[in-house]
DNA sequence: ATACAAGTTCAAGTCGACTTGAGGTCAAGG
DNA sequence: CCTTGACCTCAAGTCGACTTGAACTTGTAT
């Protein structure tokens, strides 16, 4: 596969595949002339590198998942701790989401002298207080195939 | 109050503070000298702010949401469209938290050769698909008082 | 042979929300 | 009166994950 090929596949632009490349999160199996060349491999990789952005991890998190046999070896602490966290984060996010739909009907003149309001925001601050610096969302688009 | 206690009691820089007026979110009363002076109402507009971060919302998003009088004028739709949004994003998070502790007892050799580890990842991968700009979690610090 | 689309490199730009640093001002305490 | 430390402004820097642009090379079709 060229690397259109493998941005077709994935859904991901030519230059993050580079980019991806670049970082030592992927590699191409060698060149041809000087086109990168990538074997079938690089999909279950991308496929992995989507998750793990998904769940928050940042790429270097990442690449340190991988073992050089293109493996996984993660250490499962690490996990449980990353599910941990994000269930903190889901809760979080729930108690802003009953507070959006709150806000939605609530019948006070202003939110902020609507007692609800006030607690569902003091709920949403308190978690977080934990300092981050990750973001959840942010995979765009990825690995729309990879189904079959 | 001067800037150093609003920033003690909302827990947010001075800097932060000085950044939100610029960009029009909260305003001081007025100036003792050069030194701005807050009133106490700038901590509901703080929290307020503190909320829609944590529900993604961008600080110019926020900023729409205030009337000239101080008061929200939230559209309401808006509210549950975000509520909803914020929802899809939830459950997208659970798959990804699923997945991750499914991958630390997992025993095949390689997770990507798990059926399970499979699934979760296409999961994940699928409602990631809504291209996005917003960071649901990077409210860092914020509010800690503010309950009495 | 020749054009050209598609690949390549490398440096620099982007985006949002702040932070940081340099250099300046001023209210309060000794 | 004078020091001092908290506050001020403004420009520039930061961070992560990419994207973009300019300039260049090459496989492939005609």
């Amino acid at each position: 596969m060229d690397i259109a090929e493998v941005s077709k596949l994935t859904g991901m632009p030519a230059s993050t595949l580079r980019y991806y490349e670049e970082k030592g999160l992927i590699a191409s199996t060698g060149r041809e002339g000087l086109r990168r060349r990538f074997g079938p491999r690089v999909l279950d990789r991308l496929a992995v590198i989507a998750l793990g952005r998904a769940a928050g991890f940042s790429l270097d998190e990442i690449g340190s998942m991988f073992t050089r046999e293109g493996g996984l070896a993660i250490d499962r602490t690490a996990l449980v701790a990353k599910a941990d966290e994000l269930e903190r984060t889901i809760k979080r996010l729930q108690a802003v989401s009953s507070g959006l739909r709150h806000a939605a009907v609530c019948q006070a003149p202003s939110h902020l002298e609507c007692a609800s309001f006030q607690r569902f925001m003091t709920a949403a601050a308190h978690e977080a207080l934990t300092r981050n610096k990750k973001k959840p969302k942010p995979v765009k688009r990825a690995l729309a195939a990879r189904s079959g």
